[in-house]
DNA sequence: ACCACAACCTGGCCGC
DNA sequence: TGCGGCCAGGTTGTGG
């Protein structure tokens, strides 16, 4: 799914065009896709409410309405939020359409349905088991050492915790450790200060470029106005199997780690 | 605390 | 063409 990159991407193109524009309208067409308060009640409540702010916090979106309450929306696997500044276009894949003032919408459109919608006063009950931001400047190595020094699993599997750092997933995962070079089966404790410090610096480097690129496309993932992101390209090591390390140029294996599939190069990652 | 596995879903791709 | 099996950016819950 949208990782953090491609999240933040989302943020930063909806909030110029959402922020002072009202709901008058809100259809769901896929009722599992609203996560709270009832499908019913979502429509009606979020009828009428203005859009006041666009955040993000981990994988969730975060849409501030000024009455103080927010929409937070998860888009899981392949989740998209497209806005068309008029009119909007039906697919099969569309489960929640929101009408906006001006003749504008905001579409929620998700094949395999893993993505959900929140309407709520309480943001915290749903955002409150996130770790720290990773980009955040009181994100510190040190901070990171003390997450991981207490963990026996796999490094992989502890930066896939949400509750450890927010946002990071299969890709930037993968990507962090590589510049890293560290192996992704390692046990977290066991991790040296020196590797922790690595880890920090790779994984503000990888997310901080996958931004300016607007994340990656793989399949599903889209901006609002329907554009791929470009991070893909500069990928080391993701679903790179076989293609020669870009910095020793033996051959990328995989491994399967916490059920995920794992890029790395065996000789410059142990 | 940790792990495996299933569930939630759809669809693309591969081999037969 | 069709069918079974495997794969996919994520998260949550269960049982061991």
């Amino acid at each position: 799914m949208p990782e953090l990159p491609e999240v933040e991407t989302i943020a930063r193109h909806l909030r110029p065009v959402l922020v002072d524009r009202s709901v008058v309208s809100v259809e769901v067409l896929w009722p599992r896709s609203i996560a709270k308060p009832t499908p019913d009640r979502f429509g009606r409540e979020l009828t009428g409410a203005r859009f006041d702010g666009v955040g993000r916090r981990g994988k969730y979106l975060i849409l501030a309405l000024a009455d103080g309450r927010a929409l937070l929306v998860h888009l899981r696997m392949t989740g998209r939020l497209l806005f068309y500044p008029e009119g909007g276009q039906l697919t099969s894949h569309t489960r929640v359409v929101i009408g906006l003032d001006g003749g504008a919408s905001l579409h929620f459109v998700d094949q395999r349905k893993f993505g959900r919608l929140w309407l709520t006063h309480e943001p915290d009950s749903v955002l409150g088991r996130l770790g720290p931001e990773p980009l955040d400047p009181d994100f510190t190595p040190d901070e990171l050492a003390r997450r991981l020094l207490s963990r026996r699993t796999p490094i992989k599997a502890v930066l896939l915790d949400q509750r450890c750092v927010a946002g990071i997933g299969n890709i930037y995962a993968d990507e962090s450790l590589f510049l890293a070079g560290i192996d992704p089966r390692r046990p977290a404790w066991t991790l040296s200060h020196e590797e922790v410090a690595a880890l920090h610096g790779a994984i503000r480097r990888v997310l901080s470029q996958a931004i300016g690129l607007r994340g990656s496309t793989l399949r599903d993932y889209r901006l609002p106005t329907d554009e791929q992101g470009d991070f893909q390209t500069k990928f080391h090591v993701f679903r790179r199997v076989g293609e020669p390390c870009p910095r020793c140029g033996r051959p990328i294996e995989r491994v399967r780690i916490a059920q995920r599939s794992t890029h790395y190069c065996p000789s410059c990652q142990c």
